[in-house]
DNA sequence: TCTAGCGAGCTCAGTACCAG
DNA sequence: CTGGTACTGAGCTCGCTAGA
């Protein structure tokens, strides 16, 4: 296979959510592509009807669009920034950009230490790599690659609630979210497979007791 | 009525600092 | 030197408000 070197922008959806998957994805355009023309821009201002009508557009321009979807049984096995490192090493290793821009998913301090190991896991690629924190918004290559995940996020969502019944989109601040823990708990007395068993939000939601009491300690 | 902007509230992980 | 904790900052969506 011929390798078609371009510029590859990372991005990932569902890094907070409780319930469904954290999706990476990859974006490898041919340098002077114009994305933003396309739509490509920070996926958290678009609308999510309209994620697809761009996405759709955007595949068409560039060279290859690719995703890595991880399990909440994933999510619970490894930390996020781990199956992260996993999904991008992965993405350069098969796509071979000769620069790779990245959204950061680490805190500012801790980006040299980053680059350090998906340098490490790259190998001898030779890819020069841009981690950036907010590169979704000052990059549109990595816009777009935003909005592939969350587009293939969502889309996974759908499959989900064909299979377990509606949880809205899986975020603890939603109710459909939380209600739909709840109700799993009581009648099936365990969590649901498509849940992340260590988020802190699944303990105040299936044990309601030690939730009233911490609240009653700390009120009044 | 629709869209954009902003803040709130949730998550996790890395770093710095302090005590033992 | 090691381990625990607090702080910081990244992600995510929702909901409210203002303006077109």
């Amino acid at each position: 296979m011929v390798a078609l070197r371009g510029v590859l922008g990372i991005d990932e959806a569902g890094r907070g959510a409780l319930l469904g998957p954290l999706v990476v994805a990859g974006v490898l355009a041919p340098e002077g592509v114009d994305l933003e023309v396309l739509g490509a821009c920070d996926s958290k201002v678009v609308p999510r009807e309209k994620r697809k009508e761009i996405l759709h557009r955007i595949a068409q321009e560039v060279l290859s669009v690719k995703v890595w979807v991880f399990t909440a049984a994933e999510v619970d096995d490894n930390s996020l920034t781990e199956l992260e490192l996993r999904a991008m090493a992965a993405l350069i290793a098969e796509l071979k950009p000769y620069r790779a821009i990245i959204d950061s998913p680490v805190n500012p301090r801790a980006i040299p230490s980053f680059a350090e190991e998906l340098r490490r896991r790259t190998g001898d690629t030779g890819v020069e790599l841009v981690i950036h924190p907010k590169a979704d918004r000052d990059y549109p290559i990595v816009g777009a690659a935003s909005l592939a995940a969350k587009v293939i996020r969502d889309g996974y969502v759908l499959v989900l609630r064909k299979r377990y019944g509606y949880f809205g989109w899986g975020y603890p601040g939603e109710k459909a979210t939380r209600d739909f823990v709840r109700r799993w708990w009581v009648r099936e007395g365990k969590l649901p497979p498509i849940c992340r068993s260590r988020w802190a939000t699944v303990g105040e939601l299936i044990d309601p007791v030690l939730t009233l009491g911490k609240s009653q300690g700390t009120g009044a």
